[in-house]
DNA sequence: CAAAGTTGTTTAATCGATTAAACACATCAG
DNA sequence: CTGATGTGTTTAATCGATTAAACAACTTTG
């Protein structure tokens, strides 16, 4: 690689020492500096093509315009969007995002954060994977800036920006029993994590509030390593064939319902007509199914934006832990439409 | 943030110089160095939880162990599949990535190469915007290793990956044909794009040899900054109301296809009995819907892992360039299962 | 036993910036 | 005329590593 123009270069050529060029290039001390002087030194660099070397101005400053993404997996459309979102609000404070993917497993997750802590930066934007509790309080042992994104650890006091799932299922619910559905069931994940435990006491609760008696067995966990596929089927196959059938279905994810919506269509059941359904997070695919689903919309932009602000105020300066909870979007679609005979 | 553990430091709990620590903790000059003394150090730097701080040896050795990832979304599914495969390769060798969207604009990559250039990234994997060639220019003139990604520029001598777009366009029309299809169309975008031209190409070749006379308004041309969906729209309804409608339509893309799908079959018409389809890209989306696309798969693994090797393998050393294209897979599905009676 | 070679460690320059402090010179007030 | 003030620029330390070269203390060797 060619090598890179310098002050020194700059100072050479203009005949002046390093510290006058690094003023005059920052805007630094204007009102002592020789404007003559200074109009060469700015002609001089752009002449010269220079750029600063951030590396040695961060070994200096102690900052690098960095930020660290820790996301399970980038290629998961929904932190991928996240990452676009997150990336365009950094760059407009002309800070720079570097990304990991974690696998949902909090030993990855702990290398990243070292890895990245060891390029020095600035602050940590994080989807924390289960057990990753010890990754967050090495973080404020060592007083670094971050944000917990989609997922939080209640007994942790930090910042973070979540979805309000208990609503947001406390919702859907609401909306599947408003539409006539007497017995819905749900099928989620199997994980300690605490944005999907909620999805599931929301679900709960809403059924307890409107004094529907909950059966355990309408709600369906299904295994984070599983082969999801296999596992959803099996559970769509259990709710139908209970001595008295779930009406309705709540999706937990997106993956849940793509694949329960699959098998569901394979076997010839007609939704809404015999089953009604509802998912979390925007299923664009659904809409080339003859039903489009009506689902749970993530604020992301939203999510993305507060999350990367916070983090650069932390950064900034140190502030008080932000915790905020967004709501979703109840997407009507033809999946939940009534049916008037039922 | 707090402060961090420095070689210094080690050095002062030890009671040496921080050169031997460097030696000791590097692996270097072995030979020479106290055993015991080493010993010492490699206990200290572990009590004090030593890291190096890779900014500053980043300064002096000129490298960072970091490489600039510029696509135009990294929200599309496209790009975050590679991003993520990019990232796994990279950090196998101790890379990390920082990344930025593009949103297709050479001008937009042109600031993301500069903002990446200060940090001293060490190299770039790029897929390239319309007219972005002066860009690849840029990066050439001052010796930076790169390798180009999806697209590339036929005049300009330099690394790329990249589908083999004719021979994939060629191979799916050729299974229309042999399909007993006589009059596919096409739906692509507008570009100089050399990928999607390539796309045209092939359809256009494979006409050719099978001698079957090309009509130019088989071919529907999207523009890239219209609105996809409704011009799409138009574009089926040329196709289907020319006076001897196409038969069968090859999309150079699954965004293409999918709006393209949505309306076919919000008109009422089949798939594959009125219309058979194929589509570039992989379109899990269309599971969902009656008629599983046929699609040409791209190589995403491949792809993502050799643009990374080669990169890293001009970063160690300049190599003359290489210039790699890969074979679709044809996926063959419902949407393109010939129809006895036609 | 002196010169040469080994071994173990330190010195000091360097990467490319930043920035407090020093310096040189001009101007002004008393 | 002199000390104080102001103006324009340089000096030099610093960030945290790396590394060639120097050095000191031993050990060989002829």
């Amino acid at each position: 690689m060619k090598k890179k123009v310098s002050l020194k270069d700059i100072a050479a050529k203009v005949g002046v020492s390093t510290a006058l060029v690094s003023y005059v290039l920052n805007n630094k001390k204007t009102e002592r500096i020789g404007k003559e002087i200074a109009g060469r030194i700015k002609i001089a660099a752009k002449e010269l093509n220079y750029r600063t070397n951030q590396i040695a101005k961060s070994l200096k400053t102690n900052k690098t315009f960095t930020i660290g993404l820790i996301v399970a997996d980038i290629s998961n459309p929904f932190f991928s969007a996240l990452a676009r979102i997150i990336e365009e609000e950094a760059d407009k404070k002309n800070y720079t995002v570097i990304f990991g993917s974690a696998e949902e497993q909090a030993e990855k997750t702990f290398k990243l954060i070292n890895a990245f802590l060891d390029r020095q930066v600035d602050g940590f934007i994080i989807a924390p994977a289960e057990n990753a509790e010890s990754n967050v309080n090495y973080l404020i042992q060592h007083d670094v800036p971050f944000v917990l994104i989609d997922r939080y650890f209640p007994l942790i006091e930090t910042n973070w920006v979540t979805l309000d799932n208990y609503k947001a299922s406390l919702k859907a619910v609401e909306h599947l029993l408003a539409g006539g559905n007497k017995r819905p069931g749900m099928v989620t994940y199997n994980t300690t994590l605490n944005n999907l435990r909620e999805r599931k006491t929301g679900y709960e609760n809403a059924l307890q509030k409107n004094n529907i008696h909950f059966e355990k067995n309408w709600c369906k966990e299904i295994l984070f390593d599983s082969n999801i596929k296999s596992s959803v089927e099996k559970a769509i196959d259990e709710l139908l064939s209970l001595p008295v059938p779930i009406d309705s279905i709540l999706f937990a994810s997106n993956i849940l319902a793509f694949h329960g919506l699959k098998y569901i269509y394979s076997k010839g059941i007609k939704i809404p007509g015999d089953l009604t359904i509802i998912t979390f997070d925007e299923m664009e695919a659904s809409d080339l199914f003859y039903a489009p689903l009506t689902y749970l919309e993530q604020p992301l932009l939203e999510m993305g934006q507060l999350s990367t602000r916070i983090l650069l105020e932390n950064i900034d300066m140190k502030k008080d832990p932000v915790q905020i909870k967004l709501d979703a979007t109840l997407v009507v679609r033809k999946s939940t439409l009534p049916v008037l005979v039922k």
